[in-house]
RNA sequence: GGACCCGUGGUGUAGCGGCCCAACAUGCCAGCCUGUCACGCUGGAGAUCGCCGGUUCGAAUCCGGUCGGGUCCGCCA
């Protein structure tokens, strides 16, 4: 009998004689006194290790065999605690008085957000079924139809490129209230998220309860990120009431600071500690991550235990105003403070990015630590140069802030003729998302469910008014007939389960995931169709284009 | 669409122009040991170094392409 055999063994389970336990094991205690063995199927030498749970396996090996992958321990616990998860969040929404309801696979495609998947119809061909980027419209309809709390665990499709934490297929708990605002959702989903996090992982302190609530200006100024990490410190400071002249205007000596201030952008620093002494190399490296994402580089400063302050840009600040800037910014001694300036989006995606980068590298964040936060007031949209029309920033659907209503116009009068001036650009949107460890783990909103202001708002985002009822026709038909107040949101249940996993590859807690290709190696997915089956749907592949080369 | 990293016996790695028809660990096979459980001991088989092409007297080692995997940007909520 060789390993992974599959046997049945009768016999007596007895405790195991004095001085041969072993208490290494879990089972160390007893043995199976053996009557009788049957093998009931033979296996062939695996292709990586079973037993050692710590042993590296190449993942497309462990993706082309996930089978005897999660046969191994530390898969099979991953799929355990996801089970766990699962069955808390349904029973959370039960004892809330939710509905548990299945929405289609095979719905119609919609112009918002990412790519659709498509599947043509073989009764109705030259057609086809979009799969659902998510179950948006078919909740709100179910709000229409009375269904007041809603919730569901559903897959969702996006056929956009992948990364460690986005596959094509993902899974949602999405949900949805009526006669909800945004207090309302957020309080249920913040009661739900405790007592999940409670059941499934009771051992991990969570932050802060109540969560905390960012809106998104704030998160921007204080963590340069939207969906901030909060388990550790070194937020943004914003330096420019050190570089002032006395008249308000820019007076700091360096230009690159100047300019940024008088354009209308932002000089904001982190101070990292303990990193004072840092090489040359290593502000090298730093830069060059600046650079990656937008910034045209980056200044530092180090406090130096005598007082004086060290850094290239010194010479230009001049010795009292590099002091007055590092004090503003709270740098010690042996401190390193990090510089940009350059827009204001620029340097707080910069900064952001840099502050969660260096809290790694140091260490700040407590791993067992869950610090989920709210953000919330997006702005409603952002202006889509190339298309001249206003984008939604998250949902097409989004609710404004009641007082933000008399914003959703345009300078022209006309909605349909949308303006980079237009008032819309600083409406914000009842729109919240939670954070969870620098994650965003899900977004949602309240809705627009008067008709008018539908059309009012898809009209700046461009849509004309065939395009939204060719498009949206059956949502706005539905409140025709009488739609409640409602909001929702929906989360990351595979994002949720990575980060109660420690993981940050959310691949490591599906079962069957796909690869950065979209591949799926075990079987061998996709792959071209049976002619016969193209021939049903009247299909035949010509090929794409060339890429255009030189 | 783009940038970067990886691809060597079954598995994980080392080697990074000749000393390599490739080393180590583990696994596999055979034998021995027998209260073993990351057992131990002895012996053995097993890779032409992802693939194609080039440079060179000579390539696992350099260059180009290609395929596969990964990280990131774009994209995506």
């Amino acid at each position: 009998m060789r390993n992974e055999f599959v046997v049945a063994v009768a016999g007596d389970v007895a405790r195991r004689l004095p001085g041969t336990e072993n208490p290494k094991l879990a089972t160390g205690a007893i043995e199976l006194r053996a009557r009788e063995v049957e093998i009931l199927a033979e296996a062939k030498t695996p292709p990586f290790y079973i037993n050692e749970p710590d042993a590296p396996v190449d993942e497309a090996l462990r993706l082309r065999y996930r089978y005897l992958d999660i046969r191994r321990e530390p898969m099979k616990e991953r799929l355990l605690l996801r089970s766990r998860l699962v069955a808390a969040i349904r029973d959370a929404h039960h004892r809330a008085g939710f509905v548990e309801i299945e929405t289609p696979i095979l719905i119609k495609s919609t112009p918002e957000g990412a790519r659709d998947f498509i599947v043509p119809s073989r009764l109705q061909p030259g057609t086809v079924y979009a799969l659902p980027q998510s179950p948006q419209q078919l909740k709100q309809l179910l709000m229409v139809a009375g269904m007041d709390r809603y919730f569901q665990i559903a897959r969702c499709f996006r056929d956009e490129d992948l990364r460690g934490d986005r596959q094509p297929e993902f899974t949602q708990l999405d949900l949805e209230m009526s006669f909800a605002r945004e207090e309302t959702v957020m309080d249920f989903v913040e009661w739900m998220i405790v007592e999940v996090s409670r059941a499934v992982v009771p051992e991990r302190p969570l932050q802060e309860v109540p969560f905390p609530r960012f809106t998104f200006e704030e998160a921007l100024e204080r963590f340069g990120s939207d969906k901030p990490d909060i388990r550790f410190g070194m937020e943004l400071v914003d330096l420019a009431p050190a570089l002032r002249g006395p008249d308000g205007a820019p007076a700091s000596g360096f230009r690159v600071f100047d300019d940024a201030l008088a354009s209308g952008g932002r000089v904001k620093g982190i101070v990292v500690p303990g990193l004072g002494g840092v090489s040359r190399s290593q502000i090298d490296e730093l830069t060059e991550l600046a650079r990656r994402h937008g910034a045209k580089g980056l200044a530092h400063l180090s406090p130096l235990a005598d007082g004086s302050v060290h850094g290239p840009i010194v010479k230009f600040l001049g010795e009292e105003r590099a002091r007055a800037v590092v004090a503003l910014a709270g740098a010690a001694a042996g401190d390193l403070l990090l510089i940009v300036a350059d827009r204001h989006e620029t340097t707080a995606d910069v900064l952001g990015r840099l502050r969660v980068e260096l809290g790694g590298r140091l260490g700040l964040a407590d791993p067992d630590v869950l610090a989920y936060c709210w953000v919330h007031r997006f702005p409603m949209y952002q202006w889509d140069e190339e298309n001249r029309r206003w984008d939604a920033t998250h949902n097409p659907f989004s609710a404004p802030l009641p007082e933000d209503l008399p914003l959703l116009a345009t300078t022209s009068g006309d909605p349909y003729r949308p303006d980079p001036d237009d008032p819309a650009g600083r409406a914000r949107a009842q729109q919240y998302d939670v954070a969870l460890n620098g994650w965003e783990l899900g977004g949602g909103s309240v809705r627009i469910h008067r008709r008018d202001l539908l059309e009012r708002s898809f009209a700046l985002q461009g849509h004309s008014l065939e395009a939204m009822h060719d498009k949206f026709g059956g949502i706005l038909e539905a409140f025709d007939y009488g739609a409640p107040p409602h909001g929702g949101i929906a989360l990351g249940v595979d994002r949720w389960a990575a980060l109660f996993a420690y993981q940050t590859n959310i691949r490591e807690v599906m079962a069957f995931p796909k690869t950065q290709s979209g591949s799926d190696l075990m079987l061998d997915a996709p792959s071209a169709p049976d002619p016969a089956q193209w021939a049903e749907l009247g299909l035949r592949f010509v090929g794409l284009e060339k890429p255009a080369t030189g």
